[in-house]
DNA sequence: CGCTGATGACCCCAG
DNA sequence: GTCATCAGCG
């Protein structure tokens, strides 16, 4: 397509007309670097998706775009915009995660790097976790007094600042800092020697890549002309480095990010890469987004006050045209049960009455333990529910026993998943013989896998396991001759999972824990015939280069490396979402519920100590409040079961920094010690069917949808409500007749 | 070698 | 409460 027929085509093909003047300035400034400060439902990824439009629209090639993300969700959205408003015209432009991109960079790259092959495999957090365990093990250190997660987590930690194992050694300071230090260096060869990256590689050998071949970085930085990175609040010092390495020659970076939103900083995240964007970039065009297109007045009013008490924040003020929308309900419950009982009653009552679709609710939590209560509510209520956190399906036993499988055929260096699969099922391989193997290996210096081959030589194994070392090691090779000649992902599984006797093994169990794993192993098989169909055009895409053997495999390994969640974010369905507060980020819900609203809960108790850690938690309660379009309920409970245990809670610091009038306070009925007192004013007192009850009004107000009970007519439906306040004319249907009331006088509850 | 029961740790989580 | 790990025994 040519250039001069764009040019010729409507000015307006890209629908520049449909942004608003910021968000069109954003999308349109084009040369140089641009921060741009965008509030929660600002259409970010709108001027994202515009921004990379017109790009091209001016002549900008599609390859030399680079959009970069955090998540495989956000790749996912904006590929599809970006193609909705170009077409084929994309062509060649890379919207890709940060580690996706990196990977593609290094297949290609990283042998420049002395002793790395391309044909790395990506180990995930439970792979770094076994061969941290075996760190420290060398090290002989105790796994109760040194907790493995804290080492590996130093480590990471480490990673993201691009500290080496030689920075790290050099200004340890104290005990554990030795260990992490000692422990990074056995590690990081484990890793080499395994010919494996963990995430944290991926990014920093990519950045050593780049800093130590100036002509490689000369060629990206060529490629990628144009650069924007979404979710800029979230970088680590890793990432900014690496943005900062690839828009060094051109400069033209665009960032896009929220300061409010920063809520990882536990695992890395550098808000300071926001905050100091302009520094680094003096000749910088700064624009904000400050007109919130997604929540009502009301929820936007609360979550402006809450992030506002935040001490270190850039200077915004979200505003927006939409109605004030209702009251934020807060309602006080007596447990985590009875917190869960008025959720699923407010879902059923909104569902009857306003024929709201499951679809339309959410429910958020601080963690994922708290779901379990409400999952059972809505199972025993049969509410159909969907969660979205929790146990990922590649980490489920079987996946990763499969994988284990895979990983090996493909790599069969590779220590970890021999060591996972090797008595899977049982062959009576037990922990003695595999040391003997092991040991052997070293002195030989030969990769365990390939020792099997010599297991005659190996001294003091017993018969019984030689035979089976010897029969699993044939098996192996047969997998790898079968892959070698390019079998199907898919075939290639099926045989794995018979002639190891694994599908056997899971039929002789016949538990119902072990028929759901047979049916995780039918998915599993339905994502390679999947990656079958089309691998062409995946390996294509990633680059993965065709001389290398058993490319079909390796590329389908990298894919589930990379993807983290197959249980992919399904907004069609009908069903209720369950997702922890991190995880709702990026997403809108038209009915939210906040849960476990309680100091201790939320904010987590081990963020109270320093405001630095406080203010994140407050972040996160910004970023749970935006999330609602248009109504926002928040609970808390009185007691609640902790670890086993029953805890008396009070509400969470959060709730006391709403602003008064906007909320609408119940209680739960359980929780009133004084009946009596309840009957004062029939105006005033308000009952809800949950055996709830208002204990403190505003103004009791009526909205369209509402179910009402009337002293004289019954029950009925709010149909219409005109004019504000006490003076409101509320027109309702009581079975058959339609009455019109004055707010002030009805007689009337809301039920 | 592999099962069983006691013991203690337990957040948020992309890739 | 629930999961993972480990010592100790058949």
């Amino acid at each position: 397509m040519s250039r001069v027929w764009r040019k010729e085509y409507n000015e307006d093909m890209y629908h520049l007309n449909e942004l608003n003047p910021v968000q069109r300035e954003a999308a349109e400034y084009k040369d140089g670097p641009i921060l741009i400060l965008a509030g929660a439902g600002s259409g970010k990824t709108r001027v994202l998706t515009y921004r990379i439009a017109h790009l091209i629209a001016q002549g900008i090639e599609p390859w030399n775009i680079l959009a970069l993300t955090f998540t495989n969700r956000a790749a996912k959205e904006m590929k599809e915009r970006v193609g909705t408003l170009l077409g084929s015209e994309g062509q060649g432009l890379w919207v890709s995660t940060f580690h996706s991109s990196c990977v593609r960079i290094l297949r290609r790259e990283i042998s420049a790097l002395n002793g790395y092959s391309r044909s790395f495999v990506i180990y995930d957090s439970s792979d770094q976790m076994t061969l941290i365990k075996e760190c420290l093990k060398e090290l002989d250190i105790d796994d109760k007094k040194i907790a493995p997660r804290a080492v590996l987590s130093a480590i990471s930690d480490a990673k993201n600042k691009l500290k080496t194992v030689e920075n790290f050694d050099a200004q340890a300071g104290d005990y554990f800092q030795d260990i992490v230090s000692k422990a990074y260096k056995i590690y990081q060869k484990k890793l080499f020697n395994n010919n494996a990256l963990d995430f944290d590689d991926i990014i920093m050998l990519t950045v050593r890549v780049f800093r130590e071949f100036p002509d490689v970085l000369k060629h990206y930085q060529e490629r990628f002309k144009y650069i924007l990175v979404d979710e800029y609040q979230d970088t680590n010092h890793a990432q900014y480095i690496l943005v900062k390495l690839l828009a060094g020659l051109y400069r033209n970076l665009c960032v896009v990010g929220d300061d409010d939103q920063s809520v990882y900083g536990w695992r890395g995240a550098d808000v300071q890469n926001i905050l100091d964007f302009e520094r680094d970039y003096p000749e910088t065009k700064l624009l904000k987004l400050e007109q919130n297109y997604r929540s009502t007045g009301k929820i936007l009013k609360a979550a402006n006050t809450v992030v506002c008490q935040n001490a270190n924040r850039k200077d915004k003020v979200l505003w927006t045209e939409n109605s004030e929308g209702e009251d934020i309900e807060i309602y006080k419950a007596s447990n985590e049960h009875d917190e869960a009982r008025f959720v699923s009653n407010k879902i059923r009552d909104l569902s009857d009455a306003e024929g709201r679709p499951y679809n339309d609710f959410a429910i958020l939590y601080r963690t994922n333990a708290q779901s379990r209560v409400i999952e059972e509510q809505f199972m025993k209520v049969g509410i159909p529910y969907r969660i979205y956190s929790g146990q990922k399906f590649y980490e489920r036993m079987e996946v990763k026993d499969i994988l284990a499988y895979l990983k090996l055929v493909y790599n069969s260096a590779e220590s970890v998943s021999f060591t996972r699969v090797v008595n899977i099922p049982k062959r009576g391989i037990g922990k003695g013989s595999l040391e003997k193997v092991f040991e052997y290996a070293e002195e030989q210096g030969l990769k365990v896998f390939d020792a099997l081959a010599e297991v005659e030589h190996i001294p003091g194994l017993q018969t019984k396991a030689k035979r089976s070392l010897e029969s699993f090691y044939n098996l192996v090779v047969e997998f790898k001759a079968k892959a070698e000649e390019g079998i199907a992902v898919t075939d290639l599984t099926d045989k794995i999972l018979a002639d190891t006797g694994y599908i056997t093994m899971l039929r002789t169990e016949g538990t119902i824990e072990a028929n759901a794993r047979l049916e995780n192993l039918n998915e599993f098989l339905s994502l390679t015939s999947e990656y079958d169909k089309n691998f062409e055009a995946y390996l294509e895409d990633t680059e993965i280069k065709e001389e290398q053997n058993m490319v079909i495999l390796g590329g389908f390994l990298e894919q589930v490396s990379l993807v983290a969640d197959i249980d992919n974010y399904d907004e069609v369905e009908d069903a209720v979402k369950l997702m922890t507060m991190h995880s709702a980020k990026g997403l809108e819900f038209p009915i939210v519920f906040a849960v476990g609203m309680e100091d201790g809960i939320f904010p987590s108790s081990r963020n109270t100590l320093d405001d630095l850690h406080l203010e994140e938690e407050r972040r996160l309660c910004y970023v749970a409040i935006t999330r609602a379009k248009e109504k926002l309920y928040l609970s808390h409970a009185c007691q609640r079961m902790v670890y086993g245990h029953i805890q008396d809670s009070l509400a969470s610091r959060f709730l006391e920094e709403l602003p008064e009038g906007i909320l609408l306070k119940i209680e739960s009925k359980a929780l009133s010690s004084n009946f009596a007192s309840a009957g004062t004013s029939y105006q005033n007192k308000k009952w809800l069917d949950n055996g709830s009850e208002i204990v403190k009004l505003g103004s009791v107000k009526f909205t369209v949808g509402d179910k009402v009970e009337h002293m004289t007519f019954g029950r009925g439906i709010v149909m219409a409500v005109s004019g504000e306040g006490k003076q409101a004319e509320i027109t309702v249907v009581f079975s058959g007749e339609i009455k019109k009331l004055i707010a002030e006088y009805a007689k009337m509850l809301k039920i």
